[in-house]
DNA sequence: CGGATTTGACCCGCGC
DNA sequence: GCGCGGGTCAAATCCG
């Protein structure tokens, strides 16, 4: 039952982040005077929320059980959605004999029927737009890289430009015998390129089309060796059957910071250090851990304190789990998850991205941060800085040559905007067009749900980032037969996020 | 005693 | 080619 009251927590991060006085106390002090405790783990999923959740374990339990069926119809999000709406307040009323209440709960269970018929029709209607769109862009790149093959066979180098950069981001999951290389010649200037991949195969005919594509196309024919870490061959070719849809997701990092005392993090998975190193410039050593949730799971994360403020924590993860998690960490899962989403969208460096993630921002009434790009980075790493007040919205700033820098409502919809359809942030030749124009329709459509039922945001947020961002939908690894009772944990992927606590 | 951690060695990519 | 730095390995050590 502590698993249920975990999802809510998450389901709520956005409150949690505002309420959670440990949180608040550290986010709205930027001056070091913290009145947290010291503790020896940080746990940014807390499990200890009942204050806030009322209602019995067996109360949540057929909460979630209600509000899971909200999804489970037509798209497998992995998540046991819970809403506050949906299951708290039915619940709080259940054990009332009186008949009156009783007919009181009836009726705003069938309230509560419609709108998840609703809710339901929207996200369908979103599935639709998402299909559609791809649809044509696919085409369109298609259409244009026939053309441009003919014309510049031999000068790929010279031009890493939409084509490429399409594939690489449409291409979500490549099977394994498309894969993409993001050391390709072509595109080897620009390492961003390897967050274009993301990862669902949720729409069937999306991978069948892209890895058409991929495979017609030259230079990507070579294998997963590229996208595996050059630093740890090891790891792709000890198992080749199964590593090979991790692998392309490596690179992309996700870097969250966090102030914290606690040398680690709590993030519902186990880890094991594995090294530890002085990096240049730091006088606080790097930790490197690794995932041993599961045999082989390749995720991996370092740890850090910042040089220049050591209360900050920084805790980068990256890869995807190759099996369930437990509730906590599943929504850091999906945490992470939303932050390589916006990552992988790409948005951010072209003005449409900004705009687009600057107008639905004010949509969100959940914790916001700030997420910084770094495209210069050996990796494309997307920095959360929730060193910050979740609610201050902050000028834009860059902490690197340059990043874009965009507040990141951390569970809300970027994911969606993350979609691997997106660009990488520095490809300017991306048919930005259509990419701007299904943003602004999903954001549209996101942000009117959003407004029509803030509680439920969140959780659908959840639902379409597993949705759309689940790497492995049809490994069943994930998605299926999860034996902690979370079928398809959100994956991110290819990330790392560093958490800290603030 | 088994699992986790520590830590020096090693590998590899990159820049000069 | 060499050195540097990041990342990983694996033997030694620690700990419950």
């Amino acid at each position: 039952m502590d698993k249920q009251g975990r999802e809510l927590v998450f389901f709520h991060s956005g409150d949690f982040l505002r309420q959670n006085p440990g949180v608040s106390d550290h986010t709205n002090d930027s001056s070091g005077d913290h009145t947290r405790s010291i503790t020896k783990e940080v746990d940014f999923f807390s499990t200890d929320r009942t204050s806030e959740l009322p209602g019995t374990d067996q109360e949540k339990r057929i909460s979630t059980i209600g509000s899971s069926s909200l999804v489970d119809s037509s798209i497998n999000t992995g998540l046991n959605l819970l809403t506050s709406n949906s299951g708290i307040s039915i619940i709080a009323n259940v054990k009332n004999p009186d008949n009156n209440e009783l007919s009181g709960l009836q009726g705003e269970l069938e309230r509560l029927h419609d709108e998840n018929k609703k809710l339901r029709s929207l996200l369908d209607q979103i599935t639709k737009s998402y299909r559609d769109l791809q649809a044509q862009l696919i085409m369109a790149t298609q259409k244009q890289t026939q053309g441009n093959r003919i014309e510049q066979k031999g000068e790929l180098n010279d031009t890493p430009g939409s084509i490429m950069s399409a594939q690489h981001l449409m291409d979500p999951r490549p099977r394994p015998s498309v894969t993409l290389d993001v050391n390709d010649p072509s595109v080897s200037d620009d390492k961003t390129q390897e967050v274009l991949v993301s990862s669902t195969n949720t729409v069937g005919t999306k991978s069948q089309m892209l890895g058409k594509r991929a495979s017609m196309e030259d230079g990507l024919d070579q294998t997963s060796q590229s996208w595996g870490s050059s630093k740890s061959p090891k790891l792709e070719h000890e198992k080749p059957d199964e590593q090979t849809p991790e692998v392309p997701f490596r690179k992309a990092r996700v870097s969250v910071r966090a102030r914290s005392d606690a040398p680690l993090i709590s993030d519902g998975c186990q880890w094991r250090k594995y090294g530890q190193k002085m990096a240049k410039g730091n006088p606080c050593p790097r930790a490197y851990y690794r995932c041993t949730m599961a045999v082989g799971c390749p995720v991996r994360k370092q740890v850090q304190r910042c040089a220049e403020d050591k209360t900050i924590l920084i805790t980068t993860y990256e890869g995807n789990h190759n099996h369930p998690l437990p509730p906590a960490a599943t929504a850091m899962a999906s945490t992470t998850s939303a932050a390589a989403a916006m990552l992988l969208s790409g948005s951010t460096t072209s003005k449409e991205g900004l705009s687009s993630s600057s107008s639905f921002y004010p949509s969100f009434p959940y914790a916001s941060t700030m997420a910084t790009l770094s495209a210069s980075a050996p990796f494309p790493t997307i920095t959360l800085d929730l060193t910050q007040g979740p609610n201050t919205t902050m000028p834009f700033h860059r902490t690197s040559p340059s990043p874009a820098t965009f507040p990141l409502p951390l569970h809300g919809f970027p994911q969606l905007l993350g979609h691997p359809m997106y660009a990488s942030p520095k490809l300017p030749a991306i048919p930005s067009v259509q990419l701007g124009q299904r943003h602004a329709s999903m954001v549209e459509t996101v942000t009117a749900a959003i407004a029509s039922d803030p509680n439920f945001t969140a959780a659908l947020a959840a639902a379409i980032s597993t949705f759309m961002g689940t790497p492995r939908s049809s490994d069943g690894a994930n998605n299926h037969n999860a034996p902690s009772g979370i079928p398809g944990s959100p994956q991110l992927p290819q990330s790392c996020t560093t958490f800290s606590t603030n």
